[in-house]
RNA sequence: CGCGGGGUAGAGCAGCCCGGUAGCUCGUCAGGCUCAUAACCUGAAGGUCGUUGGUUCAAAUCCUUCCCCCGCAACCA
């Protein structure tokens, strides 16, 4: 058995999950998760709400409610959400946690004792009336170049020129409007990456040849055009204060306690119990734990430079990513998911229009692993029902529905496995094979188009025993065929519970078992398993698994979530 | 010349690293079956692999030109 660490990217706790962010990071870590635990190894998953900064303040500012409490209502939201989808994290925690709080002050302890950090003084805008300091992008005005009205202060959308916001014409801030700005110079600490980057350099070498092309290739390009220190502290309010004499008055930029807030959840994890656990056991001086993070490519540069060279820079012995799966953007009927819009399906709504194992089936066997990848409804209605209905319900579907019709409501007893059982049986061996070496290897397109070709394999199978014939003659026979067809239900459920939990509890309870029947994966043996279920035991038809989709609720689901704009 | 990813049948993708008759799923068409959810099974049609030039006996695959889409460009997260 051994130790898997898996961390999703902490969603943003002012941002409102739609279904790139479940497919980013979310749902592919909880298969993951689900799929290592069937493996018999021992899992710790963490997920959590990542909550400082400006977008927070404002956020809450807008909301009329104080940032606390906006963050401890939209935590709670987070939470409802994941659980929906059927997330199955071992802790799901918060960056504004003591605990994360206490290993951002350790972690900068011993950066600054090392020498890493560093202090500049610099301009920044200081608008009056909103009595704080404006990040760039807080700051609006005409572009210089091109007269775009809207242009921020980082860069203008129009002309897409980058730009200083002191460049901008008539600026002002886009929290109250105020034009009432002016620069003040204000005090900073830097994380001095170009210090650290030839240790980097060693560390990233022995893991990234590994890594998917789009997290390879994004981290390749920041160490190609160098390293800057960067800028680890802001004038803001909500953040931990630091810890440094004569920057009290200012936080940590949320960049950096972020992904400390993998450690620090893990803390909260361990400190509900803390006889039984101890986040050192992941995180500090370990060698069997293998660190797995899920993310979408924005999140790259901070998982493969930033934040392994902060662990870095301690000196300390932590634990560093193994295994970047970094993904590319899910669109949205080709372009941008937008709450202000109404543009796309966002996480709370998709739940309310079906069962989150569909949107599970369809976002995972569709996750962008090469280039972005466009969610339509058509695409989602042909999936749910090809795959689901017409492979996977169907099967359950007519299996049951004859044995009960023409036999009666147990597994019936007689005849024993052929040469077609055989067949079967060495299809499903291999079939396995590869679907277990593609979950191994973090490929889920090749892993569930595996999946759905097992499915296949029931259907296949029954069309050539043709039990429907065979009955007629030796009912023996047709009793063993149909009992192989119950018995690769349970084999279908076992095998979709990591994508599918809720479907492969249905499944299961239709034969009168339950989730803790399912065996592990490890030694899964299909030639033991397809006579599992013995005659006699009772069985119920119950429903169909899933719905289908008719156009018509194709058009309107369309209409609804602004497909058509 | 800012950087990266992508451009392969009507749609969605694999193959490209390590050149050798272009593969998968959906859709379409035809056939089969009748246990099942107008479902399932079988077969067929459909692509000059974005474009230009080159290397090679041979290029989707290697080098080169240009075009198009997406993302990033470090104080939004």
């Amino acid at each position: 058995m051994s130790k898997v660490l898996i961390t999703s990217a902490l969603p943003y706790i002012n941002g409102i999950p739609h279904l790139g962010h479940m497919v980013g990071c979310l749902l592919p870590s909880d298969v993951y998760a689900r799929y290592m635990r069937m493996m018999d190894n021992d899992v710790l998953y963490i997920v959590g709400t990542d909550e400082h900064g400006t977008t927070s303040e404002v956020g809450a500012l807008k909301a009329g409610l104080d940032v606390q409490e906006y963050c401890d209502m939209n935590h709670k939201r987070h939470y409802n959400t994941y659980k929906d989808f059927g997330l199955s994290f071992d802790c799901f925690g918060r960056t504004s946690s003591e605990q994360n709080k206490e290993m951002t002050y350790h972690i900068f302890e011993q950066l600054d004792k090392n020498g890493f950090i560093e202090e500049r003084t610099m301009k920044q805008v200081y608008s009056i009336d909103d009595k704080m300091f404006l990040a760039d992008r807080y700051i609006t005005g005409t572009c210089p170049h091109c007269g775009y009205e809207k242009a921020r202060g980082d860069q203008c959308e129009n002309c897409t020129k980058v730009l200083e916001p002191t460049d901008l014409i008539d600026a002002g801030s886009t929290i109250s409007g105020s034009k009432n700005l002016e620069v003040r110079e204000t005090k900073h600490l830097f994380l001095n990456l170009p210090k650290i980057e030839p240790i980097l350099q060693q560390w990233l070498k022995t893991k990234e040849a590994f890594w998917p092309e789009v997290a390879y290739s994004i981290a390749q390009k920041w160490l190609k055009e160098g390293l800057q220190a960067r800028c680890i502290t802001r004038d803001l309010k909500w953040g931990f204060p630091v810890n440094k004499e004569g920057f009290e008055d200012k936080v940590f930029y949320v960049w950096f306690d972020a992904p400390i807030g993998y450690i620090g959840i893990t803390k909260q994890w361990a400190d509900e119990k803390p006889d039984e656990r101890n986040w050192k056991d992941w995180w500090y001086d370990v060698k069997d734990v293998r660190h797995i993070e899920f993310m979408a490519k924005d999140n790259v540069p901070y998982h493969s430079i930033t934040f392994p060279a902060t662990l870095l820079g301690t000196k300390e012995p932590w634990t560093q990513v193994d295994y970047l799966k970094g993904v590319s953007y899910l669109t949205f009927e080709g372009g941008k998911f937008s709450k202000s819009e109404n543009r796309g399906v966002f996480a709370e709504d998709a739940i309310k229009e079906f069962e989150a194992d569909y949107w599970r089936y369809w976002l995972m066997s569709n996750i962008p692993e090469g280039s972005d990848t466009s969610f339509t409804f058509d695409l989602f209605a042909s999936v749910v029902n090809k795959d689901l209905n017409g492979v996977l319900g169907n099967f359950v579907s007519r299996v049951l529905k004859m044995t009960s019709s023409k036999i009666g409501d147990t597994v019936p007893e007689g005849g024993q496995l052929g040469e077609l059982e055989q067949k079967l049986i060495e299809n499903l061996q291999l079939s396995i094979k590869n679907y277990f070496k593609y979950m191994n290897e973090l490929e889920f397109r090749k892993a569930f188009a595996e999946l759905r070709a097992i499915w296949v394999e029931g259907n296949n199978y029954i069309s050539e025993a043709e039990p429907w014939t065979v009955i007629k003659e030796d009912q023996a026979k047709a009793a063993m065929i149909l009992r192989t067809c119950i018995n690769l239900i349970r084999i279908f459920a076992i095998l979709s519970a990591p994508i599918m939990p809720k479907t492969a509890e249905k499944m299961l309870a239709k034969l009168g078992l339950g989730v803790d029947d399912i065996p592990s994966l490890k030694d899964f043996d299909v030639k033991k398993e397809i006579e599992f279920i013995k005659a006699g035991q009772p069985f119920e038809v119950g429903d169909m698994l899933f719905e289908r989709i008719l156009p018509e609720r194709v058009e309107e689901l369309k209409t609804k979530y602004g497909s058509k704009k």
